[in-house]
RNA sequence: UCCCCAAUAGCUCAGCUGGUAGAGCAAGUGACUGUUAAUCACUGGGUCGGCGGUUCAAGUCCGUCUUGGGGAGCCA
């Protein structure tokens, strides 16, 4: 019998791919077992390739029936050969009639095996985070992350875009940005240093100090000033001490950086980028999305779809200021123009105002970086922020300043040291144009997709401050 | 990092003004059933987050640390 039987995955089957009376083996884990006293066992077996479970009709006139099978309990592994056929029972459309139950792997203690058939809170699953991949919502997730990481793929791709992987070590603070992890050979309990007693890092690996990086962004403009249009998507670090639901010490980024764009540009393509992102979800993974829309955020695929035909609502910062002073709101933080925009204040635009991804540009040049586009009225910069609702800033991005005067001048401004920056520089000397780009958290995007709140739940071994663990 | 809250069985929680612990689910056994978060009965299971203090007596009160949650700051 099993020399004639096809190796399938249970989304093959539960798809209809496989026709009735095949011959099919199916490897996977127990996430449940029923016993029929009638003579029989339901076993419903999940291997990860698509969110529902494949019930299996286990005999008991199976050799191993008494002594394997019946004793088979949630988080067991198993390799199932048998017959898929048309389900005697309701709710599933096909099962499998089973004529062999290898069991791999049995739970040592099934009292203490932590995934069970129940609902879990998040916080006890981060706890075991190497076994709630076992679990609907974490299996879910992580199709949709994929998803969403092929999608982000194919749309530069399919865009004309390079994909560039920038340095994960890098030797200066690019963005005078907040701590960063430091990178050292140096043995930290005998450290070598100089004569005016500072730590010698020309006795380091490098030669110099170096850190993880915080963002690809200056090493991906020069890139985009000769391949034109160019992305990064890879790991990056920040050691702040931020303990919220939406920051990771290491989370992943992606920064597309295209030449002779300006703000507006960029906009555009922020919000292509995004109809195209989530229709590949919508399209690949509504199973999923339906249990996040009955289980986990009700509304998380209208939301997803109205996006589709409705676009970002745009609004310069002068004029977002000017909304929340009209709308009449106390907020704790004042509202005046030249502040940053509080989390309430952002809160109100994206979640109240617009409710929907809103795009606020061209902040004042005193509240942000250096490299940003100087505008006409020397008082902002070419820049915005994509706020959606529940998740806060999802994009930040500008129009890059090209102008090696302006750029020097603004370098002074934030006290940098020019010698670090001449590369940088060259890029204004030798051939500028006008560029622009931006960075989205990854994770923070696999949030608002899914609707799970809490980033530290959408990648799979997440770092936040206090915890490395796994 | 700051403010507030929490930590009791494998999990989710209850435990009033201090007198050494309970339920549901899970697990084990049995009954029953083409079942589907099955149902019913019985059984086992706890150094009440760590350390220190007050008290005749601490899960309960006080201090501190750790971890987690909500909010804030910083940001993607």
């Amino acid at each position: 019998m099993t020399d004639t039987s096809v190796d399938i995955s249970i989304k093959q089957a539960l798809q209809g791919e496989i026709a009735f009376d095949t011959n099919v083996t199916i490897k996977g884990w127990v996430r449940n077992r029923r016993d029929s006293k009638a003579g029989f066992s339901f076993i419903i077996m999940h291997d990860g390739s698509c969110f529902d479970g494949i019930q299996v009709i286990a005999d008991a006139n199976l050799d191993n029936y008494a002594g394997e099978i019946k004793h088979l309990t949630t988080g067991c592994s198993a390799i199932i050969n048998g017959k898929l056929v048309k389900s005697g029972g309701k709710g599933q459309s096909c099962e499998i009639q089973a004529y062999s139950v290898e069991v791999t792997g049995m739970v040592e203690d099934p009292e203490t095996y932590p995934v069970q058939p129940k609902r879990h809170t998040m916080e006890f699953l981060r706890s075991v985070a190497h076994l709630r991949p076992r679990t609907n919502t974490f299996s879910a997730m992580t199709r949709v992350r994929n998803t969403l990481a092929q999608a982000v793929h194919r749309f530069f791709h399919g865009n004309g875009f390079n994909w560039i992987s920038t340095p994960i070590i890098t030797a200066s603070d690019c963005e005078g940005a907040g701590d960063m992890f430091r990178v050292t050979q140096l043995d930290l309990a005998n450290v070598p240093m100089t004569d005016k007693g500072e730590v010698d890092y020309s006795k380091d690996f490098f030669g110099k100090e170096t850190y993880l990086t915080v963002s690809g962004q200056l090493n991906v403009e020069s890139q985009a000033l000769a391949l034109s249009k160019v992305y990064t998507f890879g790991p990056t670090f920040r050691a702040e001490n931020s303990n919220t639901t939406r920051h990771l010490a290491e989370f992943w980024m992606i920064e597309p950086e295209v030449a002779f764009h300006d703000l507006n540009d960029s906009a555009d393509l922020a919000e292509d980028f995004l109809k195209y992102v989530f229709n590949a979800v919508l399209e690949e993974n509504a199973d999923d999305m339906q249990f996040f829309d009955n289980f986990v955020k009700k509304g998380v695929i209208d939301q997803l779809k109205s996006f589709q035909t409705d676009s970002f609502a745009r609004v310069d910062y002068t004029d977002a200021i000017d909304i929340l002073l009209a709308s009449g709101k106390k907020f704790e933080y004042k509202v005046e123009w030249g502040a940053e925009l509080q989390t309430e204040h952002e809160r109100f635009l994206a979640e109240e105002h617009y409710n929907k991804p809103t795009v606020i540009m061209n902040y004042p040049k005193t509240i942000k970086p250096f490299y940003m586009h100087c505008n006409d009225d020397d008082k902002t910069v070419a820049c915005m922020d994509v706020l959606v609702p529940g998740i806060g800033e999802l994009i930040g991005g500008s129009q890059r300043e090209a102008r090696l005067d302006v750029l020097i001048e603004r370098m002074k401004e934030h006290d940098l040291d020019l010698e670090e920056y001449q590369w940088y520089l060259d890029l204004r000397r030798y051939g500028t144009v006008p560029h622009a780009g931006f960075g989205l958290g990854f994770e923070r995007l696999v949030s608002y997709v899914t609707g799970i709140n809490n980033i530290r739940d959408v990648i799979a071994f997440p770092r936040t401050p206090g915890n490395a663990k796994f």
